[in-house]
DNA sequence: AACCTGACGAAGA
DNA sequence: TTCTTCGCCAGGT
């Protein structure tokens, strides 16, 4: 659990300024397909104790999630998306489809996956 | 120990 | 299209 979490940090960290991505889709990159669940209780348990862009990290519907703790709202979320230029309707939702990272095969490589799983990788998402 | 609950989401029915 | 199931697995009760 304790690599898969590294990994899910260090593929966090690198979502851009402005971009997105699906809990679903960081449990991809780091290569357990049907982790999104974890991710999402990742992000729970290291709010306040990392510097993550967490607010970058949405589920697949296009819509903040998010419950809220003493560190965070759905709705701190929508400002700081919007301060990226992420334009978040007021019910929370958006077109995920417009702003998700799409990793370079490059980048895909780095996060040391091997080459047929970039390939269903590259398929499913399109790269 | 048993069972429930998640910042989830794909696959079936 | 909507509803259920199940993978994933740490923590809480």
């Amino acid at each position: 659990m304790s690599e898969f979490k590294d990994r899910v940090i260090d593929i966090i960290e690198q979502v851009p300024y402005g971009k997105v991505a699906s809990y679903g889709q960081i449990a991809v990159y780091a290569g357990v397909p049907r982790a999104a669940r974890q991710v999402g209780w990742i992000l729970n348990r290291s709010e306040g104790k990392l510097e993550l862009p967490w607010w970058r990290i949405v589920n697949n519907q296009g819509r903040i999630s998010i419950k809220g703790t003493e560190f965070n709202s759905p709705l701190l979320m929508k400002n700081l998306l919007e301060h990226e230029n992420v334009d978040v309707n007021d019910d929370y939702t958006f077109d995920i489809n417009a702003y998700r990272f799409r990793p370079s095969r490059e980048q895909l490589k780095q996060w040391h996956l091997d080459d047929k799983y970039i390939e269903t990788i590259c398929s499913r998402f399109g790269i």
